[in-house]
RNA sequence: GGUGGGGUACCGAAGCGGCCAACCGGGGCAGACUGUAAAUCUGCUGGCUCAAGCCUACGUAGGUUCGAAUCCUACCCCCACCA
């Protein structure tokens, strides 16, 4: 499993004995989700695919929501009202995580199932005294002190680093005591920058008694070009929930992929053998315009994220957004296509006669935050209507121009569409 | 509290009486090439009935002047040094 992921790229670092202890038993491990947001976005993919492949070497993943540590995440102060209400959220927000967790996971398997843990479950009752008695006198202040993420805030004279955060690496490494406990975890996985905290819990578990524990660690993710991984065209987060980030943009974002970044992105994000990625590798080197790699990553991963149904959806749309004329479809087909396009009601009426200008109506339809920019962006060539390049600045929209006596379809440069209804 | 420096478009940064809707760089957008990449190149990047023309803009409010981002006055805010 190790050599697995060190060959997908997923590794960035592992305990000593790490390898071993998943080469010789069944292990069960963990990862710990931000349940600060009800949808898992695609940077979460990393651990997501790290508990994907413990699954499938045929240990037992566990994801863990951090319903309590996320009460405690912001320290300014709360009314106990406001704090309950965040608990109920925190509880919502927790089973939207598991619903995704589930396109990837299998809960129901007979020998390894996939589980959820929640520590709001055991730091909900925990009592302070109790904890510092039982857990705090584990921890060295010194060596606390010494950390990184620590050093830095204690350096900075600004912003400084409260007592609550500074604790907040007890509470993680009091996670993997509790999960020891309760299911016999001995691994944690995370990314990079969590070695600090994963191996302050395997010194707990220690010292309280427990057993020897491991953790693996995935590196943090960036593109060729050195961006943060997992932001769209236009700087948005790209989630995992359909009704944030639709799937035929999730299929964008994979589509867009760059040459530079694809072949590791299919072997981080899709199940994809060595014999199927170095065929892709191939194709990326001999034949990069068909963008078969980009195509594959796009379709494995939405399908995984959004069923097949969902796949279905983004490739019907992209071939018509992207290939050809949106002439001769039906209203019915043009609303399905379109439906994640931003679209704008257009008064019929308006339309009749001699039309409307079509930098007015850009303007209105904020396609253009201006009419003169509007008119510029028509002189540059880059307008589109139904397909086809606008050519005057002082173009009009008639009723002719409607398909399906109904609508509009508008394009600024390759990838910003736009619909208009005149319903 | 004193002295000095400064506040210019999305950001940085020139301009220091008319040639300034404001050099230049970054960012953004569009175009070309290509592959719905990357790199590169080109153009655009205040508004209006955009061709001329007009309007609004250079911290805020006044003033001088035929004419101000540029000079004067007051105020607000930043930064540096001194106390």
């Amino acid at each position: 499993m190790i050599e697995e992921l060190r060959w997908r790229g997923l590794l960035a670092d592992a305990t000593e004995h790490a390898a071993a202890a998943l080469s010789v038993g069944q292990v069960a491990g963990y990862v710990g989700f931000d349940p600060t947001a009800s949808s898992l976005h695609v940077g979460s993919l990393v651990p997501i695919m790290g508990l994907v492949h413990l699954q499938r070497a045929g240990h037992c993943p566990i994801a863990l929501v951090g319903g309590g540590t996320g009460l405690i995440g912001d320290p300014s102060g709360k009314t106990r009202e406001r704090a309950l209400l965040d608990r109920l959220t925190m509880e919502e927000n927790a089973e939207g995580i598991r619903r995704q967790l589930a396109s990837f996971l299998d809960f129901e398997a007979a020998s390894n199932p996939a589980r959820m843990a929640n520590n709001l479950d055991w730091l909900d009752g925990l009592g302070l005294v109790d904890f510092l008695r039982d857990v705090g006198k584990h921890f060295s202040v010194n060596a606390m002190l010494r950390k990184e993420s620590v050093k830095r805030r204690l350096e900075d004279e600004e912003a400084g680093i409260s007592f609550t955060e500074f604790s907040y690496q007890l509470l993680q490494a009091y996670d993997f005591l509790e999960l020891s406990r309760r299911h016999g975890c001995t691994l944690q996985m995370g990314g990079s920058d969590q070695w600090g905290n994963i191996t302050a819990g395997i010194d707990l578990v220690r010292r309280m008694g427990g057993p020897q524990c491991h953790g693996v660690v995935f590196p943090l993710l960036v593109t060729a070009r050195g961006l943060k991984f997992g932001k769209s065209e236009a700087a948005e987060t790209v989630w995992l929930d359909p009704e944030r980030t639709s799937p035929y943009r999730f299929y964008q974002f994979w589509l867009n992929s760059e040459d530079a970044d694809v072949v590791r992105y299919l072997k981080l994000f899709t199940l994809l053998d060595r014999d199927e990625v170095d065929d892709l590798a191939e194709a990326v080197r001999t034949a990069p315009h068909r963008r078969e790699a980009q195509r594959r990553l796009a379709a494995e991963v939405t399908r995984t994220v959004h069923g097949a149904d969902g796949l279905d959806a983004a490739l019907r749309a992209s071939r018509i957004l992207f290939g050809g004329s949106p002439r001769g479809l039906s209203s019915a087909e043009i609303e399905d296509v379109f439906a994640d396009v931003p679209s704008t009601a257009l008064a019929r009426s308006r339309l009749e006669g001699p039309g409307a200008e079509l930098a007015v109506v850009m303007a209105e339809a904020g396609m253009a935050s201006s009419r003169s920019e509007a008119r510029r962006l028509i002189r540059d060539g880059g307008v589109y209507v139904n397909g086809e390049r606008v050519s005057a600045t002082d173009g009009t929209l008639t009723t002719e121009d409607l398909l399906d006596g109904r609508f509009v379809v508008a394009r600024i440069g390759k990838k910003r569409h736009f619909v208009l209804d005149a319903r």
